[in-house]
DNA sequence: CTTTCAATATCGTTAAGCGATACTATGCTA
DNA sequence: TAGCATAGTATCGCTTAACGATATTGAAAG
């Protein structure tokens, strides 16, 4: 019951927390858990992916630590789409809520 | 983008009004429209007999106008699991909004 | 007993989620 | 500079879910 609810709000997260910052998979699959929800990377990744093929999100190579971390940011496109969901969210919620 | 969102809503927003009164299919489909979301009857359905199933829903049979219509009302089984979402739900959707 | 109609049901296809496993590129060690 | 260890990313193959289209149901009307 909850995993469908939190699944369909996984983009929406991702594009939050790359709008505050950059974050890459590990991270976002760290703070997922720290909130006691849990995605696998064979979830994750395609889904980054095509955020990123549909202009939500760039994407920036970076060596940190001797690893390649792909940084994802958010775009213009992605900030639009977040603003365009909040208010529709917050009234599919407050109906219920 | 607020497909996912929605789709992941709608058990939510069956429970809800279930809650509040007999619902059955056809009405569902036509309440969500009037909100702008539209879905299928090759989803609904299927939906609804799970969460019968789950013990979520339970059913009662009516003829109305010469037609069979299948009631649906929340059980107390249903009632906890919509009242144990709705905190989730709102930390889920607070972190974003 | 045939037709009609609102409503429900399901079939076959397409898309999404997922665990498991493999791959990549860098720094470290010697 | 060859070899190894490792964080992080990528993808394969399977399972489950969504969906449009089409079929079925059963009471009532004629």
């Amino acid at each position: 019951m909850m995993r469908n609810i939190f699944l369909g709000f996984i983009r929406i997260h991702i594009l939050h927390h790359a709008n505050e910052g950059d974050i890459f998979g590990v991270w976002i699959m760290n703070e997922l858990r720290r909130h006691g929800y849990s995605i696998g990377a064979g979830t994750l990744y395609p889904i980054l992916h095509s955020l990123e093929k549909e202009g939500y999100l760039k994407r920036r190579d970076e060596v940190v630590n001797g690893k390649v971390r792909k940084y994802y940011r958010i775009t213009e496109k992605g900030v639009n789409a977040l603003e365009e969901a909040k208010p529709k969210i917050k009234e599919l919620v407050e109906e219920v809520i």
